[in-house]
DNA sequence: ATTATCTATAGATCTATAGATAATGC
DNA sequence: ATTATCTATAGATCTATAGATAATGC
């Protein structure tokens, strides 16, 4: 029993005319693959590994669901690509880019710099994926994501040692690293509950608020003008 | 073909007697609704809600699958029930607990007692279940987590206030509110990353390590020696 | 010949229901 | 009669594969 042209093919969303069987011409080809990790991870990131099907994300870019596997061997290598899409990730990459010079001169100001650059990158569209695609699948509890916090706080914690040293922070306030978590600790909460793929515009602005009168706050709780000048 | 007792029904561990149909013995019943609902808990912390299925909650308990139709109307429902056992999280409760009078007397002393509370409810199965479903199901994102932590900082908030009042705290730090952020902003994302139900026990004395240290950090920036007795 | 798609399907698993069975409590 | 369990099953959906089909690039 042919089907007709009208049926609609079981997995095609109503409206959207069916696609001839047969390799399309290239007038009309994308670029598949990219648009199927897109897509994959917009969904895990908004409904969780478990809650995602193959069929949903072959259904997103348009295509048969069996297309996922002429690219991916399997579902779990859908999401690592889609991981991966995102890139590392690193948390405070902000130093390179922020230069030793601001840091010796303006402490204040390199920390508002670094903060200013760390909110860009958590709020933007690849961050919030990251956060939901955490909260979504337990990653967060994953052993990657408690190293790289470990290393991010210890890393920044050899800033605060340098004013420690020059003075702009007093030595008994806490460990270097501790500084740190100080800082990160209620920016990074802040990033966990509010910056996620789908919070609306106030949420988010809610969130960068939030994080930029905590660093106001550290800094005038924890800086000082140092008592000696550095030697010059 | 009638089945011999060797056999073991379709979805049962296997090693354990088949259980024969009919209601079993008085001797045998056990609380089997709440022993369903703490099975439901902990694999949805576990594996999330599309990852657990009504068959491997039945199978924890040893039962057939179709028991929690007769107690539960729907798996949506059963996940209900198993939030609804942790009760309502209440992040600060410990204000009523602690009185005014240490307040007044010892604002260090509040806090860390505070500190200490909220803690033990964190690091408790019950708190660290709830962790664990948070972040399995992308709760953490929900209006009500946002809520309960926005009306627990308001009112933690209260708290500073006094403190700001009575010359503990200086003016200029920062509004109340965020003083409490500061000062819960990393313990709870201690919380979220490290106390979570399958935290193994170092992780979870690092959680608790950080957050006590935090807390001293905390003191030693933010309170002072008030200028003047308050008056009595 | 190769590539990118499709249809069709296998086999597993999922939620939920129907109806049988045996102990309990009146 | 009611209650707490069981077996069996319906119908949907899931991952993955086989094999057909048509455009592309040599």
């Amino acid at each position: 029993m042919p089907i007709t042209p009208e049926e609609q093919a079981p997995g095609q969303a109503p409206g959207q005319a069916r696609r001839r069987p047969g390799r399309p011409p290239k007038t009309q080809a994308g670029d598949t693959k990219s648009e199927l990790v897109e897509a994959a991870l917009r969904l895990f990131a908004q409904k969780g590994y478990t809650g995602t099907s193959i069929r949903a994300i072959a259904r997103e870019v348009g295509l048969s669901e069996s297309v996922l596997y002429a690219h991916f061997a399997s579902k779990q290598d859908i999401f690592e690509a889609a991981v991966a899409k995102l890139g590392p990730q690193g948390l405070v990459a902000g130093r390179e880019i922020l230069g030793q010079e601001l840091a010796d001169r303006d402490p204040p100001g390199y920390v508002r710099a670094l903060v200013r650059h760390v909110l860009e990158a958590w709020d933007s569209p690849s961050g919030r994926l990251f956060i939901s695609l955490m909260v979504r699948d337990g990653l967060v509890h994953s052993a990657a994501m408690g190293d790289t916090i470990g290393r991010s706080m210890e890393e920044t914690g050899t800033l605060f040692q340098q004013w420690i040293d020059a003075g702009w922070i007093p030595e008994d306030l806490g460990r270097p690293a501790d500084l740190a978590w100080a800082l990160f600790g209620p920016i990074g909460q802040a990033r966990l509950l509010w910056l996620h793929a789908d919070a609306p515009p106030e949420e988010r602005r809610n969130a960068r608020e939030r994080a930029l009168r905590h660093t106001e706050l550290f800094i005038r709780a924890v800086f000082r003008e140092p008592r000696t000048t550095p030697a010059g």
